[in-house]
Order: C-alpha cells, then structure tokens, then sequence
DNA sequence: TTCTTCAGGTAATTCTACTACAAATTTTGA
DNA sequence: TCAAAATTTGTAGTAGAATTACCTGAAGAA
C-alpha cells in the first residue's frame, strides 16, 4: 500500500489514524496543501460525502493541490483518502463531543457517553509508549509476587488487576484501605512488584506504600493519568493520558482507560510466561466452569 | 441520509454495520443484485479500491445494477457504499481477525486489545435498548436507596456504580458477599432499588439476593451479558450484548460494557434529578477538591 | 541581474459513477 | 395456453469527478 508511495508522511503501521497522520505532518506540507489539511480538519466527516472540487473551494486552493495533499499524507489518491478517512472516523464518530446538557434526550446522551469513552479509548491509544509497557511486562512475568495499590476510584483498578493475575500462578495482593498498604508494601522483597495505580498520581497513602515498596528493593510500577510525583517515585511510569475531563458527568474514562491498559499487561504477560503456566490457566477455567456447572454457586464469569 | 431513499432495507440507525445489513437483506434482493452482493461478501476489503465498473465484472453483471444494489442496502450510490463499507470494515476487521498469538509483538498485542475493546463498545451501543435504560433511570431517579449486586468480577462494577451513586444524595451499597448480599436485600422496602449485575446472569447468590429484594417489594434492575435467569427474575432486565469472547485473552470486555452502561444510568438520573442535588454534588467535590489540596491525604480523583 | 528550482495553478484528459431507455424476462389474467 | 402487463436487467450515452501534463510565477543562488 504504501510501499509505492516512499513519502516520509506515509503511514508506517496497518491502521494510524489518518487524522493524527495529518496533524502530525502539519509542518512538513506545503503552504497550500496546509489549507486543504486545515480544511479537512475543520470537519473530517463531512469529506466524506463531498467532491474533491469542493474541497478544493473550501481550501481555497486549485483541485491538484488537493491530490497532492492526497499523496504527501500516504493516500493514493483522492479516493483513497476517503476510505481512509472512513476509516479512521469509524471509532472517533464525533470529533467534536458535545457536552451533555440536561435538555438532552436519553438517546442524545446514550450517544455522547458512548462517544466519549470510544474517543478517549483511541486517544489513549494513541498516546501510550509501548517501551514502558514493555518494561512492565518484563518486571510483571519474572515477579514472584504483584501488588497493586489503589485507593478511592483506583481501588476498583487494582480489584480488577488482582482479579486477573493470579490466573497465571503469581499471588496478587490489593490492600484497599492505607494501613494494609504500608503493611502490604513493608512486607515486599526484591523480585516482588508493586503497581499503584493512580488518576492524580497525588494520593497520598498509594505514594507511601510505593516509597516503602521501592525501598524494600521491589520492582514500582506507577499508572496515572498525569505526569505526576508518583511516576517519580517508580522505577517503571506508565502514563495514561485520558481525554481532558471537562465533563462533570463521566468520571469513568479514567477507569476504563487504566483498566484497558491492565488488561494489555495481563495479556502481554500470560503471553510472555512459559507453556506451563497457559495450562494451569487452561486447567483453572475448566474447574472453574465444572464447579459452576454443578451447583451453580460459583464465581461469575 | 436515508430520507430520500425510503427503501425497506435502508439503514435506520446511524452506524448498523454493512455487512451484517448485507446479510441481513440477502433475501429480499433481486437475482442479479444478489449476486453483486456475493461478491462483496466474498471480499468486502478489496470494495473499497476497486472501481464500479470492475465490481460488476466480478459479479457478472452490468454497471447499472450495482447502483441498484448499492441503493437497495440503503447507500446513496457507490460512492457511498464505499465509505460506508470503510467505516464497517473498521470494526469487522478487528471482530474476525484478531486472535491474540504469542508470536505477536507488543505493538501488535496493544493494538488488538484496543481494537477488540472499541468495536466491543460500538457493538454494544448498537444493541442497547433504549428503553429499557429509560425504564432504568425512571426506577433510580426515584429511589430511596440503591443497592448494587455483583458477585466475582461483577463485584468490581458493582463497587464502582456504589462509587457514583451516592453523589446524587441517594444512600448506596454494594454488599460483596452471598450472606451480606441477603441481609441487605432482606431489609429492602418498596421504593428502595436493586441492581443486580451478572454477565452470566447465572449466579446463584445474586439470583438469591435479587428475588428477595423483589419479594420484599424494592424495584429489580438487572445488567447481564446474555438473555438469562437473571433478567427473568427482574422488573427491569438491562441487556448489554458484548463482542463474543472467544477470545482467551480478554475477558474485560464484560466489565467495561457494563460500566459504561452504569455510566449512561448515572449520568442520565443526575441529570434528571432536581437542581438542589446538582448543587449539593458540586458542593461535595469542592470540598473534596479543597481536602485534598489541604493534606494530600484523600481520594483519588 | 539571470539562472535555477519548486510551489501551485490552468487546462486538457481520462475514467468513473450514474441516467435514460430499451430489451429481456417473469408474472398475471383470460 | 397465450398475450398483456409488470418487473428485472442490460446497453448506450453523459455529466462530472479525479487525475495528468504542462505552464506560470515566486524565491533563492550564483
């Protein structure tokens, strides 16, 4: 695809999204291909139905230009770009997300909450540095014990973190309230690791227990939301940049977004483990699902 | 969009995936459409860069009649099919191949996970009914007391819907387990509400919890993955239809679904509540706000 | 200045999507 | 059963969309 196009805008990965193609590449195009690219981000979607002559009068500029603007951001052509552009809008429906009002009907909102958390998953996405991830899974495979540490809405995070990596063999922990963190983490010994998971990364009683863990010589993972004192604290940050919460009414991006990320780790580590490990994993869910079976009294899921 | 061509098969929601409306109207298509219709489904992907004219060679038949056939599935013409079926295959493409292999790379891991929790999220949002979520915020709007059931990983979305609620001025629980799940519900009155989450919509102390809530005559709101026991047992039974979970390696997508469902009820009964609770939860946060600036000792977020 | 280079436009060209109409096929009614 | 009506499908033609070739003018270098 694009291998007959070696423009250094081309798209290097399956499925960038071509918006961020574009932002990106604002500097290096041509005064007037900048126009069309401004245009374009103006209202992507409505590129989608227009003419390439009708774009070219928005822009302001002749109907070659808009090809070339096509090819410098790796499409093959007008068409391409569309489809491309289809593509990309597919998740982030609305870019613009409207804030909810209370005049709103239900639809309206179910709508927006939707949209909004699809958007901030792509936004997420896009933003998360692969090579500190990779630096958690590597710690997180080789650990002989995890504990994650989250209070207040981070706490659910940490339940859930703790709810999914026991299945591959490690004792998890995930202390709720502050005394059995300190607890928790005074207890920790090199080749352990600690995750605490954050949206400030302010928290007070989740920075000491990750202080008093990286003392005891165990392996700090922080996840938050912001570059913030706890990343300082830890050996391994993971920064979760969620879209700006302008919003009153959806705290749970925040959440949804830490939890996705969890769920890379856990998939990432249950990967990188040895065959051994997927067996007992294997073998955990068929007892589970026998036991479930027989009395119906069992865990969900 | 669909207004001007008021055929039976045309899309009446913004985002119902092509494909699946291609299927769907196979029967009711002319032979020869049909046909173009086959090749389609034989290869959507390839749509998307051939010509018309090189579509109807493919399917053996005249130009003309692939217009007819774009019409017919409710597209403004080819063009339109393309984008429309771009914006499909976005989705699709991570739906059928996405199967986690250990040889994937990180990069490629941490694609897929976001890939399967998007299209999971917009295929959730295409099977909400709306309806019964304005049943649902109609029941929560109006209670004296929530309670929130969810047992195992449910737990966790229970105990983040008990985060949200109380904000509204309604006193919350989210009893965690079997014994503490009956008493709560024992004490239950008419006017009080239960949720009870489920993604098997199977568990038996749920199940328990949930007809004892309803004998006593609270309102019961049940959130469950699939057409279940559960929902039978409900006054009000919430369907959150998830991506299939083939999938060994994911098994969040039931979470998430589910809380960005206890999202949209949130958001919609703090809206619907009068002003003096809006007041009364901006209050809330500003001393939140103001306690953590303080002595850096409170909740997160 | 004059030459060179390159961005960007004009105009011509090709091809694509679509329309009008006619042929072919199927259905209906006696 | 056959002819008329209705419906499906193809042929041929066309508007206009995307693309290309080429030219102009501005900016920078010698």
């Amino acid at each position: 695809m694009s291998s007959d196009t070696p423009h250094p805008l081309a798209t290097t990965e399956v499925d960038d999204n071509l918006l961020e193609v574009i932002t990106r590449g604002l500097p290096d195009l041509r005064k007037s291909e900048r126009r069309v690219a401004e245009a374009v981000l103006a209202d992507p979607s409505s590129v989608l139905s227009i003419t390439l002559a009708e774009l070219a009068r928005r822009s302001g500029v002749s109907e070659p230009t808009v090809i070339r603007f096509a090819l410098a951001i790796g499409c093959e052509g007008f068409r391409d770009l569309r489809v491309k552009l289809a593509r990309s809008l597919a998740f982030a429906r609305t870019t613009s997300h409207s804030a909810i009002s209370p005049t709103d009907t239900l639809a309206a909102l179910v709508g927006k909450v939707f949209d909004f958390n699809l958007s901030n998953l792509n936004w997420v996405r896009a933003r998360l540095d692969q090579q500190t991830i990779q630096q958690a899974v590597d710690a997180l495979r080789n650990a002989n014990r995890i504990d994650f540490f989250g209070y207040g809405a981070s706490a659910i995070v940490a339940l859930d973190a703790q709810q999914k990596f026991p299945l591959f063999g490690v004792p998890c922990g995930a202390p709720l309230d502050g005394h059995q963190m300190i607890m928790t983490a005074a207890m920790l010994q090199p080749g352990d690791v600690a995750v605490s998971i954050s949206n400030t990364g302010e928290t007070e009683q989740v920075r000491q227990a990750t202080r008093l863990a990286r003392e005891r010589g165990a392996t700090t993972i922080g996840i938050t939301g912001t570059q913030s004192a706890l990343l300082e604290d830890c050996d391994i940050g993971v920064l979760v940049e969620t879209l700006e919460n302008t919003d009153l009414y959806t705290p749970t991006v925040s959440r949804l977004s830490a939890m996705v990320v969890i769920d890379i780790l856990s998939t990432a580590v249950s990967l990188a483990r040895d065959e051994s490990d997927q067996q007992r994993f294997a073998q955990m869910k068929a007892v589970l699902a026998k036991t479930r079976a027989g009395n119906r009294k069992n865990k969900d899921q």
